[in-house]
DNA sequence: GGCAAGACGGATAGCGCTATCCTAGCGAGG
DNA sequence: CCTCGCTAGGATAGCGCTATCCGTCTTGCC
C-alpha cells in the first residue's frame, strides 16, 4: 500500500493532520488534494467539494516548511528596512506587512541600520530562506547586496524612491521595480514654496545623510539655484541621527553662526519639530524671525506650535502599493509600469 | 553508491550547496556534518575541522525548511504586538528582534489591531509554521488565544505586565513566564508624585483602554483613595486610539467640564505631549494653572515646552530580556525565576 | 582479561509536501 | 476507424535535512 496511514504508532508522525490525511478521508489521492486546495491544476468540481469538506473537517492546516521544502519557495517575503525608531520606515513595514499577510505571505523584517556589511549579512540569511519575494528600502546600497538579489532570482521592490535616469530598462536586464517618489522633486517643491514665500537666505540642515536625504538636499540646490540664491556655506550637514534633540542644536547652530538666515529646511520632520520646540524655549519667533520646514509630516507636525510646513509623503501607500506590485511579481513574473510614482504634497503650514 | 550526487543534471535539484555536498568534500558522511555543524553530538576534533573548512569553502548555508520539516520546529519566533503605530511596541519589537536575530532566529511579526478574534487568527497562522516561541504583549486576551497557546506547546513569554496575583504557579501548569513591571504600581507611583507635589483634584486621561491603560487607573485610584481624594467623576476614559490631537481635546473637554481639576495624569506620553501643545495653543499654563503628566517617557517628553513629567519604561529591556529568557526556554525547557519584573522610574519634569 | 558502558561514525528512513512523468478516457479531425 | 491532442487523476521520486537505530571501537573497572 503506497500511502501509509498517518495514525501509526511509532516513528516521528507528530500528530498533525496532513494531506494524507485529507486524501484519505476524501477518497482521493494525495496530489489531488494538493491540487485541488491550491487550484493549481484543474480538478473536477465534484472532488474538489470532496477535498475541501475533508479538509475543513479535519482542520488541515499546510506545512509552510515542507511545502516550501518540495516546491523551493517559501512564503515569506523579506523586507529590509533601516530603523524601526523612524515611523516612516514603520508606516511601511506597517502597510506591506498587512497587505502582504492578507495574500497570505509571512513578513521576516531586517533592519540594517544603514550599514552596508549588515545589509549584507541580513540579506543573506534571508535569503537562505527561500523567500518568495524582497522589499528594499532605497535603491543605492552596497553592491554586494545588488549582486545578491539580482543572483537571488527572487522578485524585488524598492521602496521610498525612484531613479533619476529616466533611461528605459535595457531589455536584457530585469527592470528596476520601485514605488515611491521623486525625493530630489519633492526637496525642490517644498524649497520653492520658501522661495514664493519671500525667503531667500534658505538652509538645509540635513542627519542622517542617507540617499533620500541627499536627493532631498539636491532639489534644494537645484531650486535655489535656478531662483539665484544658492549659497554652499548654508549646507548643515551632520551625519548622527536624526533626533528631537539634534533639531534643536542645530536651529541653536544655524542661528549662531548665520544670523542672516531666514528659512530653514530640515531634511525631516523630526528635525524640525524639535527645532520649532527648541525655538520655543529660547524665544525665536518662528516664522517671524526665522521660518522652519519640516519633510514627511510625521505625527504631530500640525499640532506644533505653529504648526509645522511640511511635505505629506504617501508612505502607507508605498508600503501597500510595494506589496501589491510584488504579489504581481510573484504571480505573473512581471508588473507594468515598474515604476511608480506615488507623488508628494507640500502641506503649508504657519511655520512658514 | 547510497550518497547521491546534486551535481547531476536533471531532477529538480535547486544548484544550492547542500549538506551532501559538504559531506563530499570533507569525506565524510551527511550526518556527520549535520552534527559536526550544529554540535548536537560530540565529532572528533579532526573530522569537525575537516566539515568547517569545506563548509566555509563551497559557502553552505542550511536550508530551514529542510531543516524545519527534518526536525519539526523552526528557527522562527513569533512576536505579537497591537500596533505598530505606538512607538511602544515598536521598540519592544526592535529589541527583541535583534536579540533573536544574533541568537539565529527569524521574527514573524503579528500586528492584532487589540483585536481578540484577529489575535486568534494571527496566532493560528503563526502556528502552522511551528515556531520555537512566542512572544505576545500583555497577559490578558481571549480565551481561545490562550487555549492555542497552551495546546501548542510552544515556549510563551508575555510582555509588558506582570501578573497581579503573587499566588505560586501550580505545579501541574506550566509557568506563566513575563517580562514587564507592575503597571498598576506604576501608575500608583506617578499619582503619588502629584499628590506629593500638592495636586488634590487629580484627573485620569485615559485613552485606548487595553489592559495596560486600566492597570494605571487601579494604580491611579487606589493611590487617590489612600490619600482620601478620589473622586470618581474624575475618571476620563475614551476607547478611541491615543494621539497628540485627542490629547489636547481631552485636555480642552477637562478643563471645560472640571475647571478645578489642578493635574492630569494621561494614560501615555501621546495625550500628554498632545495637551501640552494645546495648552500652548489655548494659552493654559502649565503647571501653574494645570499640571500634566504621562506615561512611557517617550522622544520628546523631554524636549517638550514645559518638559513633560512621564513614567519612564524599560521598553527595549524588557524586549531584550523577554527575548532572552524565550531562547533558555528554547534550549532548556525553562527559566528561572519565571517573571521578572525591570521596574520603572517617574521622571518628574516641568510640568508638574 | 573480560565485559559493560560509553563515544562516535554511518545507514536508514522519513518529515509533509509538490514537480514530473504517466496513463486512461474522450472528443475532434482526416 | 484510427490517430492526435487534450483533460484529469495517480504513481513516483524527491526537496535537504535530522531522528533513530546500529555497529564498531575505546575506555574503565572489577
Amino acid at each position: 500500500m503506497p500511502v501509509k496511514k498517518s495514525l501509526h504508532a511509532k516513528g516521528r508522525a507528530t500528530g498533525r493532520v496532513t494531506l494524507n490525511d485529507v486524501a484519505m478521508a476524501a477518497g482521493v489521492s494525495p496530489i489531488t488534494v494538493s491540487r485541488a486546495l491550491r487550484g493549481e491544476r484543474a480538478v473536477t468540481p465534484e472532488l474538489a467539494q470532496r477535498v475541501a469538506q475533508a479538509s475543513a473537517r479535519l482542520g488541515y492546516v499546510p506545512d509552510p516548511a515542507a511545502r516550501a521544502l518540495a516546491s523551493r519557495r517559501s512564503d515569506h517575503v523579506a523586507i529590509l528596512i533601516p530603523k524601526l525608531s523612524n515611523t516612516l520606515f514603520v508606516d511601511l513595514l506597517d502597510a506591506a506587512q498587512q497587505t502582504l499577510r492578507s495574500a497570505g505571505f509571512q513578513t521576516l523584517i531586517g533592519v540594517t541600520h544603514y550599514d552596508a556589511a549588515q545589509e549584507e549579512q541580513l540579506l543573506r540569511e534571508q535569503l537562505s530562506h527561500r523567500p518568495a519575494g524582497l522589499l528594499i528600502t532605497g535603491l543605492n546600497y552596497g553592491n554586494a547586496t545588488r549582486a545578491l538579489i539580482a543572483r537571488s532570482q527572487v522578485p524585488c521592490v524598492h521602496l521610498m524612491d525612484l531613479p533619476t535616469d529616466t533611461a528605459p530598462n535595457h531589455p536584457s536586464h530585469p527592470a528596476t521595480y520601485c514605488v515611491g517618489f521623486r525625493q530630489i522633486d519633492a526637496g525642490a517643491a517644498l524649497t520653492r514654496h520658501l522661495l514664493a514665500k519671500g525667503y531667500r537666505r534658505i538652509a538645509f540642515a540635513g542627519a542622517q545623510l542617507d540617499e533620500r536625504v541627499m536627493q532631498r538636499l539636491y532639489g534644494w540646490r537645484s531650486a535655489l539655484q535656478h531662483a539665484g540664491v544658492y549659497d554652499p556655506t548654508l549646507e548643515f550637514l551632520n551625519p548622527a541621527s536624526s533626533s528631537l534633540a539634534l533639531g534643536g542644536v542645530m536651529l541653536a547652530q544655524i542661528e549662531g553662526q548665520r544670523p542672516a538666515v531666514d528659512a530653514i529646511f530640515f531634511c525631516n520632520d523630526d528635525l524640525a519639530q524639535g527645532a520649532l520646540l527648541a525655538a520655543l524655549r529660547l524665544g525665536i519667533a518662528v516664522p517671524q524671525r526665522i521660518a522652519v520646514a519640516g519633510f514627511n509630516d510625521l505625527t504631530g507636525s500640525d499640532q506644533m506650535l505653529p504648526s509645522l510646513t511640511s511635505v505629506r509623503t504617501p508612505r502607507a501607500q508605498i508600503g501597500q502599493a510595494a506589496a501589491d506590485m510584488l504579489l504581481a511579481l510573484i504571480r505573473n513574473g512581471e508588473h507594468s509600469p515598474p515604476q511608480v510614482d506615488l507623488g508628494f504634497e507640500v502641506v503649508a503650514r504657519d511655520s512658514t
